[in-house]
DNA sequence: TACTCGTGGGA
DNA sequence: TTCCCAAGAGT
């Protein structure tokens, strides 16, 4: 206990420099613009897990297809994917579109304006409920991140493993009571913006343009380097797979991902276990209703999940007849309403490269 | 608790 | 190349 506390006495130093130092080196971001409820939250669920360079083509675009919680809880699941194609985590939409119903048919259509009832709604957990109930709300509750959870173990000296749930609530609860009750969002974002831009991970801090500087046990103790303290990631395993781009005149077979699992829901290329040689590409094209007219090799290519490999070998095929249980996209199509994850684009350029420009089927064209 | 769920950028 | 990881949540 008196190590405990004593770790933590720092803690009320932190708003005034903070702040200060928040004024003045604040990023303009589209989301800080106008914060409202609405805006805050989709803001935030983009932001889970994702840099702010990431969402920014994504948020605008969102916002002026989908304005409030009523277009959002009405949108089509084909719609909402396409507007998320390429942010990844896709469940992330399919809460928000969740708990747009909710808000819809249970709050009158605006979001709830307390951390507890923001909690409860789908894709909202304690940090995204703070963040918004903060930020949008000026209610006085912490939102610990990554970068919070960084930086006041830095500030603490704490060698408290930071990915244990329980250092976490830990965090919020002491967070709680030095919290001012008058600027809590500028608060939680200034912690948040100091652990993006100056509290970097991984032996790259900037100690020398911290507004904590004086007070970091870390940095006074030349322990930057070793905290936080985090639980090593798990290894990713390696999956051989074999795409399909498969061409009918100016159309393109894609086919819809199960419900379940990863990219789940989301459109892709025919595509199988294993890394396939030709006959067993054309064998599989056949078992598959597709007769091909000619088959050829496209450029092995690799993308990499959070947990999974997948190291693909690619065939283009051409067939004179739109068979097996696909769907036929032009190239249109492709841009504008089949949803389609990162994974498939190096195949997506080679679909989009042979449908720019109809022509015979013949493989020598590949 | 441990695992799943995307993507892209930087060291 | 390889690893880390970014405004986490759900199961």
């Amino acid at each position: 206990m008196p190590q405990y506390t004593e770790q933590r006495d720092g803690l009320p130093g932190i708003p005034g420099p903070l702040l200060q130092w928040y004024g003045k080196n604040a990023r303009i971001l589209p989301w800080r613009d106008v914060p409202t409820p609405y805006r805050v939250w989709i803001s935030e669920i983009m932001l889970q897990q994702t840099r702010v360079t990431a969402v920014m083509p994504y948020y605008e675009r969102f916002l002026h297809a989908l304005p409030n919680p009523a277009a959002l809880a009405s949108v089509p699941d084909e719609e909402l994917m396409k507007l998320w194609e390429g942010l990844g985590y896709y469940n992330r939409a399919r809460n928000l579109k969740k708990a747009a119903q909710i808000i819809v048919n249970e709050f009158g259509g605006d979001l709830p304006s307390s951390f507890d009832a923001l909690l409860s709604l789908p894709g909202i957990g304690s940090y995204t409920a703070g963040a918004i109930a903060s930020i949008a709300f000026g209610i006085p509750v912490p939102a610990v991140d990554g970068n919070v959870l960084r930086v006041i173990s830095r500030v603490c000296a704490s060698y408290d493993n930071i990915s244990d749930a329980k250092v976490k609530q830990r965090m919020e609860q002491e967070l709680t009571g030095v919290m001012p009750r008058d600027c809590a969002g500028d608060f939680n974002q200034a912690l948040m913006e100091l652990g993006a831009t100056v509290c970097l991970p991984n032996g790259g801090p900037l100690c020398a343009q911290c507004p904590l500087a004086a007070l970091c046990k870390a940095h006074l103790n030349g322990l930057t380097n070793a905290i936080p303290v985090k639980t090593a990631k798990k290894k990713r395993r390696i999956e051989a797979r074999t795409v399909f781009v498969i061409l009918n005149k100016s159309r393109v077979a894609l086919k819809k991902r199960k419900d379940t699992g990863l990219l789940a829901d989301l459109w892709e290329f025919p595509n199988t276990d294993g890394a396939l040689s030709p006959a067993e590409a054309e064998n599989y094209l056949r078992q598959n209703g597709i007769e091909p007219l000619g088959l050829a090799p496209l450029a092995p290519a690799k993308h990499i999940f959070t947990h999974v490999e997948w190291h693909m070998t690619g065939y283009l095929a051409t067939t004179a007849r739109q068979g097996g249980q696909f769907t036929w996209s032009t190239r249109s199509g492709l841009e504008k309403e089949y949803a389609l994850p990162s994974a498939f684009r190096v195949y997506s350029k080679a679909a989009m490269h042979n449908l720019k420009i109809p022509r015979t089927d013949s493989p020598g064209v590949f």
